[in-house]
DNA sequence: CAATAATGATAGTAAAACTATCATTTAATT
DNA sequence: AATTAAATGATAGTTTTACTATCATTATTG
């Protein structure tokens, strides 16, 4: 069985879909190796297309802009992600099991596994952890929220969220808890990596910590027998 | 009694100091009050010269481009909160009280009863909340933390750190958890505002939510019975 | 085979992000 | 008070970014 996942993702991200086309599909792609590679700030249209053989022109006939093409990748990964844990927990009786599950994709790049999907995962992690924020970070955030930009992220989070309150319904506050161990999973790496006073992360086992730190807080928040 | 605090800041974030000066002065002041209105990257040394009479040339005397204006306001808002930290919890003999102090000080934007200091502070924790994290998600980071231009947010995530310690000395990872504190109050801020279903905040008390939400989720993980 | 769509090639514009120069005003020193 | 030094203003210029427009050429599709 060789399955080909396609996530259909919000079509105002892009002018033209970049999965439809030989050009759009390396848009993408090697979009991902060079705002790895330069960081969101230097990266130009230009650079990228001169990387791929083609014209600013040309991608601008994709992404009206650069920070399109960072929605454009970072919701993807949001809506990969939901169904990475929409799969994996599947079949899973016990909360407690399926949070550790979602805490351990959170904190590791996308297994790609499954194949067919033709780009580099640890560049993407690493977009998404020191890039991810700037998709919403921006005086745009409320039009793009408008055109429902954000809903990837959204889902995943109620996703989360939902299993947080059926873990403990009584907790009040389980999007803010999900929301938070999502960053947090993020910025823990790029401080381990970056500023790691800033952590208890040492060099050693950066995920394996990472994921430690988060199932303790998550289930310690959870477990708690009074509120305070 | 009427006294002034100055903070002493890194004179790598500057090239000429703008606290010695009418001018420099004035660029903070604005800066501040033009990132706020414009966002970041919509924010230029050209508007603000034209806003305070000055040239954008000027401007390049004080600062060597706008990412070191951002990070001279960020630092010195961590500095000034690690001030406002121990100035508040000194005498406190409680370390439970101490946390919840500082967590309300995380929360809430500085309160400017001590005067002097002309700027708006509610502006400023706006941009802290929006736009703090791009003065170290950049390829920047590494040579800025070799210049210790990230020293003022390490010393005030070591000092909770320390408190969180203090209060139980057996948890793990209490640099993680005070760098996701910190984290959390402002993004949890700026969902609130944006992207409510990211929250469990409701439009009414933002604040006390935050706040409240934060201390649970504190007290909870440094109560644990057992570790995870 | 004709029509249509996608891409390439090229050019051009406005603004951003600087740097340089020199005159003038202001402040500090003798 | 005169001299010198420092800060600012005024102006101009460069390179890069972030686009938009036009038209020719190459693929695709009906």
């Amino acid at each position: 069985m060789d399955l080909k996942i396609s996530i259909r993702l919000n079509e105002k991200l892009f002018l033209r879909d970049p999965e439809s086309s030989d050009l759009g599909q390396r848009i993408v792609k090697y979009g991902i190796e060079m705002i790895h590679k330069l960081g969101f700030e230097s990266f130009t249209f230009k650079k990228l297309g001169e990387e791929i053989h083609t014209t600013e022109a040309s991608i601008y006939r994709y992404f009206e802009n650069k920070h399109r093409l960072l929605l454009y990748i970072i919701t993807w990964y949001w809506s990969y992600l939901e169904y990475q844990v929409v799969f994996n927990i599947n079949n899973m009786a016990d909360s407690d099991e399926k949070i550790r599950r979602v805490i351990d994709l959170l904190t590791h790049e996308l297994d790609d596994s499954l194949g067919q999907i033709e780009f580099n995962h640890k560049a993407l992690y690493e977009i998404v952890i020191s890039e991810s924020s700037k998709a919403y970070l921006s005086k745009e955030v409320d039009n793009n929220n408008s055109d429902h930009l954000f809903k990837p992220y959204k889902d995943l989070c109620e996703r989360i969220a939902n299993l947080f309150s059926e873990y403990n319904e009584t907790y009040t506050y389980p999007h803010s808890l999900a929301s938070t161990v999502i960053e947090a999973a993020h910025f823990q790496h790029f401080f381990a990596r970056h500023l790691p006073r800033l952590t208890d992360v040492n060099g050693h086992q950066p995920y394996q910590t990472i994921q430690t730190f988060l199932e303790n807080l998550v289930f310690s928040t959870l477990s708690q027998k009074e509120q305070v």
